[in-house]
DNA sequence: AACAGCATGTAACTTGTTACATGATTTA
DNA sequence: TAAATCATGTAACAAGTTACATGCTGTT
């Protein structure tokens, strides 16, 4: 807050502009799209409706803008990419932009924080209930890879899949120390 | 939204109603420590002021309860425990309460998706600053863990510290690979 | 003809943060 | 006696969600 100039913006509006790097048009719906298959794994999965307000905010800076395609009346959808200034925002992002502790929220570990309430097996079902979602997390992380030649996307990917392995390992051996 | 019945909370409102699960009075400002020392490393460390919030709002729906001490008007402060309802409540969150995907906020890796804007050496040095702090996080894990006798939250704590090792060596990884 | 997916957007609301204000107690 | 830590709390704001409203296009 103490940092008003135009040059401080939040991490998720660097998130959207990110995703229209790769120079072409894309509409706030497939940047959802996009998002999902990207940033969701490795920071966070905006709402449709905080896309459009960020693209909102980052025309607002001339950081990107629109055309309207086709001009006719009805049946209009608007087509985003990033300006010169944009990328220079970014750029500015990525090499000096602040260090944000890394975060992660995991409520299948929050109740096990708390699991003395109950009996172990039925947290142990909870702790289930996470590794069939990792389990699901990590399928989709490696169809994606499959699909992606962008080299640092790759390495993201990587990264991620590997977390995933690393995690699904753990929450198995949890929850089998749960049920001993 | 749909859910507005008393038994709905938000995951955070649980996340402090657990702080208070072991038996035992604390003030708001030593829930504060407490919750960086634990549920930050697997769900996330809300603001002091967020706190206040919540212990405001569980005592409005009786799941906690505070005493002022000393009585006196000078120097008094509010010592905060759980109530009944609120150890129903927590267990009611713990068996049957909504599963939530995991979520990862990790600026490092958000910047590496968008490092083509940069040289591949000023992306590796954001990354080197991820590897530091998570040194620095696993040092502060094991010193939390020596000093845990709780089961549950060793099981947590090493489920964080396992985590850890695996990000560290991911994360440097990742950073040798850009320098190559 | 129905349904899923593409597409845009607003309004009301909840959640959470930062900054500010205050003051006591303990330690160096 | 100065600084760090303990302790409480409010106000203004920013950020993000859910729900709603609308309508086209392509597939079955």
């Amino acid at each position: 807050m103490s940092n008003r100039n135009t040059t401080w913006l939040p991490t998720t509006a660097y998130a959207v502009l990110g995703l229209l790097s790769p120079r072409g048009e894309r509409t706030a719906y497939e940047l959802k799209q996009l998002a999902d298959a990207t940033i969701a794994h490795v920071y966070w999965a905006p709402a449709q409706s905080a896309i459009y307000t960020e693209l909102q905010r980052l025309e607002g800076l001339g950081l990107v803008e629109h055309r309207v395609e086709p001009e006719t009346e009805l049946r209009s959808r608007r087509l985003y990419r990033i300006t010169p200034a944009g990328e220079d925002a970014l750029r500015a992002w990525v090499r000096d932009g602040r260090f944000e502790a890394a975060v992660t929220k995991n409520t299948a570990l929050l109740r096990t924080l708390y699991g003395h309430v109950v009996e172990r097996h039925e947290l142990a079902a909870r702790v289930d209930e996470h590794v069939a979602w990792a389990q699901e997390q990590l399928e989709r992380l490696e169809a994606t890879l499959a699909s992606t030649q962008e080299p640092l996307r790759r390495l993201v990917l990587e990264w991620a899949i590997e977390r995933a392995h690393g995690e699904l390992a753990a929450s198995r051996r949890l929850s089998e120390t749960l049920r001993e």
